[in-house]
DNA sequence: GGAGTCAGTGAACAACTGTTACCACAACTG
DNA sequence: CAGTTGTGGTAACAGTTGTTCACTGACTCC
């Protein structure tokens, strides 16, 4: 079933990765708009025209480096929204998975909080577009869920996107503490899951 | 009392503020960390060294846009806050003061919500300084709140902030809608007000 | 095995960048 | 009114940028 590659095919998507794994440690420092062509091949050690095979510019190039942070998490997103478990439990493990995340993909997420209101075009399209994919994940999930019964459709898009949006404000909070002692991580921690907790508690009395 | 100035400090301030009228011009589509100082200058209409008399770099002019742009905004998140009338009534009113801001100040709101997580360190500081500044004096008008007794501070700290991000987010919605057809932004200030009413429920029943 | 494809190279281009040192001249200060 | 201050201007610097063109040579396919 799996088509091996050709060892020229496999070469040119080593570079490529190579390019994107490159641009991604510079995109640390500074944002997408800033970002050179040259900088990028230079880190890489291959000529400025090489990047053309690959990318017709480096907008292009962050358009790929969505789908790179952002496509992978589908899975992340379904795990998180149908757990099971109590309300709190849940929340727990969900901030839980958020952290993690963050801590072993920092420059995926700082990417993403970056660009997100960022100074390229295309790419914030292309970020909105993966958001609103998650929201709408997040909103079937909740739809299946019996807390749901009498809500309307466009309230339900509207507590999964505050629920995307507010995930993503985790993740840059724990972003911003990465490297911060255990002690004020542990705080974060605490901060994110009880503006989850008052979300989800609102959630419970939003017919009343 | 009032200190006249004199005509060359008049002058200075006059150039001053043409720079940062037209950094802010150029920052609607790019971010900081790309905006070279020439660019402003050419804007402007004078050298490029004269732009050292006003500031020592690019990302000192950001922290002067960043006072510009949330400095003035304290009287504003006073009013949002303190204001009389029921829940509904309030929320009501702060999605109105926050869209009619924006559209009046469409480009600071950008700038902010760009470079909130932009690749400029000292900006960056600057913008979560004032944000902190703003989730405390939210924190202290919740203080004074009834429906506050017995919470703890911390979780006061805990709903201010996650008011003052959805106040940001609220914002940034409003941005992308900005051309967009009125009903367009009807269906946002809907979807605003719900989030915020949502949250304020759950603050109604957070010591259950 | 021979022809063709194509990822990567090298050189050159015009245009741009931040920063320096020095100068002009209007506005202030005594 | 003489002398000082300081905003803004000119010219030049060494580097950088994106993009083009013609090229090499290892892999692919028939």
């Amino acid at each position: 079933m799996s088509h091996t590659l050709g060892i020229r095919q496999a070469q040119k998507l080593k570079t490529r990765q190579a390019l994107l794994d490159a641009a991604l440690g510079l995109l640390e420092e500074q944002s997408l708009s800033s970002l050179g062509l040259r900088e990028v091949t230079r880190e890489v050690g291959v000529a400025p025209t090489a990047f053309y095979r690959h990318f017709r510019s480096t907008a292009d190039l962050g358009v790929a480096l969505v789908e790179e942070a952002l496509g992978s998490l589908h899975p992340m997103i379904r795990t998180i929204v149908s757990s099971s478990g109590d309300s709190d439990q849940r929340i727990e493990r969900a901030v839980g998975l958020i952290a993690q995340h963050v801590a072993t993909h920092p420059a995926h997420v700082r990417f993403i909080a970056r660009e997100r209101h960022g100074g390229v075009q295309s790419v914030r399209e292309a970020i909105q577009d993966q958001l609103a994919r998650f929201a709408d994940e997040v909103k079937v999930a909740l739809t299946k869920d019996p807390v749901s019964a009498g809500w309307t459709d466009d309230d339900l898009l509207m507590l999964a996107n505050l629920y995307v949006d507010q995930m993503l404000m985790t993740a840059s909070l724990f972003l911003d503490v990465l490297e911060a002692p255990e002690e004020e991580r542990r705080r974060v921690t605490q901060v994110a899951t009880r503006q989850m907790r008052l979300i989800s508690i609102g959630r419970d009395h939003w017919l009343d």
